[in-house]
DNA sequence: AACCAGGACGTGA
DNA sequence: TCACGTCATGGT
């Protein structure tokens, strides 16, 4: 059923190209309405230790924020300071300033910060256990760094997904993160590539079908026919 | 004019 | 453990 979805949304919205990066040469002929910085079907990105910074900061700033909002304050960082190293030796309000568009400037503010100290310092591709420690990245957020930035096949749960998955009826309401981490992780071949890709669909497909109730969602229908063709 | 956005943390029960 | 308040701007 997983795998199925999986394929109906590829079908019907393509591949995705996350993460947008800010400097993508080329274009992307796929994606709609939509900043320039996707990438469908190239897998290569992140290619530099700055893209995978920035793939990173871009994981903090978008928490409970729009992608839009996080553009705004990712153009304004890049205009004064960017690199780990940049925003290491910036001040406090001179960095809240320039994240303002995304909001809950102060708290991400200091959170950037201790995240430039941790990122200089980093030797190796983290663990998820390591990235849990630092304060201000959660369940979905070391997932989403280990997967975009490290290539590292940790599926994301986000709220989207929770809230697709229980309409259709496939997690129960108070399945815990771990939990739905584990069910896609089960169902999918252990691919990056199709848990990049998956996930960014299901944000899509969310944004259309579940952004205000009732949800009326197309896969319904879809999981209906399926089930009957499949019944004895 | 509420409500939501690609969450996480601290608190109290 | 777990529900609840807090953090904050910008679009619908």
């Amino acid at each position: 059923m997983i795998q199925k979805i999986y394929e109906w949304l590829i079908d019907k919205y393509g591949l995705q190209g996350w993460w947008p990066l800010l400097d993508i040469k080329g274009k992307n002929p796929t994606k709609t309405g939509s900043i320039k910085g996707y990438h469908p079907g190239d897998y290569n990105y992140p290619k530099t230790r700055l893209q995978i910074w920035e793939i990173i900061i871009g994981v903090l700033l978008t928490q409970n924020t729009s992608w839009t909002n996080v553009e705004k304050a990712l153009l304004n960082l890049k205009k004064s300071f960017f690199s780990p190293e940049e925003i290491d030796k910036t001040r406090h309000d001179k960095l809240a300033n320039a994240i303002k568009p995304a909001g809950y400037f102060n708290q991400k503010a200091d959170r950037l910060k201790a995240l430039a100290k941790w990122f200089i310092n980093l030797k190796k591709i983290p663990t998820r256990e390591e990235l849990l420690m630092i304060k201000g990245i959660g369940p979905e957020s070391a997932d989403s760094i280990l997967l975009y930035a490290y290539k590292v096949p940790s599926f994301v749960v986000d709220a989207y997904t929770k809230r697709v998955f229980i309409n259709l009826g496939l997690i129960s309401k108070d399945a815990a993160y771990d939990e739905i981490k584990a069910l896609f992780e089960k169902k999918l071949k252990k691919d990056y590539r199709i848990y990049q890709e998956y996930h960014s669909l299901i944000v899509e497909h969310a944004k259309r079908y579940y952004s205000r109730k009732p949800y009326e969602d197309p896969l319904k229908e879809y999981l209906k026919h399926y089930n009957n063709a499949n019944r004895k």
